[in-house]
DNA sequence: GATGCTTGGTTACTATTGGGAAGTAGGCAC
DNA sequence: GTGCCTACTTCCCAATAGTAACCAAGCATC
C-alpha cells in the first residue's frame, strides 16, 4: 500500500526509470536483509541495546557461533551494526545497531506485527491445506 | 518503533506471556517468510495481481521452476496465495494473493521502502568496511 | 609452573539446501 | 509421427548451513 504509492511516484511516468544497476542492487540488498538470522539479530539488538556476543547468541536462540559471526560480519559491513572490541582478557566484544541499522529494524516492525496478529491463520490454513491434500 | 509500542501492550505486565509453543511458531513463521524468493513472489503478485507460472518465474527473476514451485507450494500451504489449476491442454495455472498474502505484502512494504531508500547508504557502508580492512 | 577457566572466535567435517538441466504429461498442429 | 506447449518433477552437482572441536591469551588455582 504505502510501498506502491511510492513506487507510483518513483516510477516511469514522474522520474526516469532505475536503472538495472540500482535494481540489482535492491535485488541483493532484499536479499541479504531478507534472512531468517539478520531479522532475529535486528529484533534482538533493537530490544537489547547493546549486548555481547555470547549473551547474542542466547537471545537470538539456535543460532551456531559461525552462522552469527558470518551475520554479525556482514550486518556490519553493510553499515547495520557496530562491532566493539574491548582489548582485554576474557575478550569482550559489543555489537550494537546504528541509525541505519535501527531504520532498518523499524522498517521490520511490520512484519513482526503481521507474524503476531496471524500466525493462527496461517495455522489454520495449513492444517486445511493438509486435509485437502 | 510501532512493534515494541505492540509488544508493549500485550507484554508481561496487561496479557498473560506467550506460551514458548506460540513463540516457537512465531519464530518458525518469520523464518519462513524471511526468504529472498517469498519476499520477491509476493511483491510480483501484488503489483501484477493473477499471474500465470512461467510469467512469474520471469518477472521475478534469476528463480529456478524447483524454487518457484517449492515457494509457491510453501506460500499456498500458509494460506498466502491461491493455486488455481484449469485443466486444459497445455497447462494453465494461476497464482493470485489472498488477502492474508497481500497483508503480509503490507506489512513487507517498509522494507522495501528501506531498501529503496537506503541502498546508497549500504554501499559506502561496504566501502567503508572494505577500506578499513 | 602446569592446568583450567574465560570469551569470541576459526576450522574441518558433514548434512542439508539450492541451482541447472533434462525428463514428463498429454493433447493439438503439422 | 514429430514437435510444441506449459507446468511441473527428477537427477546430479555445487554451495551453504550446522556440529563439534580447536585456538588465543592472560589470570586464578593447585
Amino acid at each position: 500500500m504505502l510501498k506502491k504509492q511510492v513506487v507510483k511516484k518513483k516510477g516511469k511516468a514522474v522520474y526516469p526509470v532505475s536503472s538495472p544497476e540500482v535494481e540489482a542492487l535492491v535485488r541483493e540488498i532484499i536479499a541479504r536483509v531478507a534472512d531468517k538470522w539478520t531479522m532475529l539479530v535486528l529484533e534482538v539488538l533493537e530490544e537489547h541495546g547493546v549486548v555481547r556476543f555470547t549473551k547474542l547468541a542466547e537471545l537470538v536462540g539456535g543460532v551456531s557461533q559461525k552462522m552469527l559471526t558470518q551475520t554479525l560480519r556482514q550486518m556490519e559491513s553493510d553499515g547495520l551494526v557496530t562491532r566493539t572490541v574491548h582489548p582485554v582478557i576474557p575478550p569482550k566484544v559489543e555489537y550494537a545497531l546504528t541509525p541505519l541499522g535501527e531504520s532498518l529494524g523499524a522498517a521490520f516492525c511490520g512484519v513482526w506485527v503481521w507474524v503476531e496478529a496471524h500466525h493462527d491463520e496461517v495455522v489454520r490454513a495449513r492444517q486445511a491445506f493438509a486435509a485437502r491434500s
